[in-house]
DNA sequence: AGCATACGATTACAGCCGTAATCCGAAGCC
DNA sequence: GGCTTCGGATTACGGCTGTAATCGTATGCT
């Protein structure tokens, strides 16, 4: 099959509003001013422009329901985090993820436990890539 | 000794300048287009305004010596990496390393090298936290 | 001296970002 | 039937970004 398209870019404010998305799985605009309304003192209609960037930009959907709309994101979290990890790579470390975590551990950014779960997290990895070389 | 100033935000042209201060340790403006003019091809002005830039959030010193200046770099290739690494964790994964390298290990994004690299490197890291326990 | 070159300062200009306000029509409440 | 509320569409506006051009002056070449 062909590659997915890529996720487009998401501005700071609009992960905020993506997260409802994600946790929600879809929403109308007044539930995602509620939802924000407790962390952030956004008004109404900026959570509105946030949405309606991100339907421009091809990040959420609306579905004309009744007189209204639903939204819906159309790309995973997951997507949307691995292409902007991507290109956080590609712009600060030449793309490359091992100078990165290097970075993060000299520097004491990661706690033992981090480190710990992080080992676990490899050698699982390794032992799949054994198993199952290659996709 | 108080905390060292963030640095600032660089995007992704400015990113490109500084890799070339970040190499030659100094540099005015004719080496730094002269440096770039192989890889991109910005107009001498442009160069000129990104530095400019880069000068104005404090990311490049400009001191003024004979006609022209002699920039360097403000901050270290490490503290820039450093400082956009943590805000690219926060705005992305909520802060946390580790679900960032699951991402991308999952998705296939590491090459076993990587993989083995990272290992060694964690290796190192928890050998490090034993005998010298913080900072 | 005259002309080309380099570079700092200033200006340009469209597009994106954060953060809304205004206007308007539909729905709901009294 | 009015008033309030909600939400879509349009507009606002200053700041940042990418990508320069223009102007002026010092320097260098001939």
């Amino acid at each position: 099959m062909p590659p997915r398209p890529l996720a487009p870019k998401i501005t700071e404010a609009e992960w905020t509003v993506m997260r409802v998305f994600w946790e929600k799985g879809e929403a109308a605009l007044g539930e995602v001013v509620r939802a924000l309304e407790s962390q952030l003192d956004w008004k109404p209609r900026t959570v509105q422009s946030l949405m309606r960037r991100l339907v421009d930009k091809g990040a959420l959907t609306a579905e004309n329901q009744g007189r209204d709309f639903r939204y819906r994101p159309a790309f995973t979290q997951d997507e949307c985090q691995l292409d902007e990890g991507r290109s956080f790579l590609q712009r600060v470390f030449d793309g490359r993820l091992t100078p990165f975590v290097a970075a993060m551990v000299e520097k004491q950014e990661v706690s033992p436990d981090e480190l710990r779960a992080l080992r676990e997290l490899l050698d699982a990895a390794e032992r799949n890539n054994n198993t199952r070389p290659n996709t």
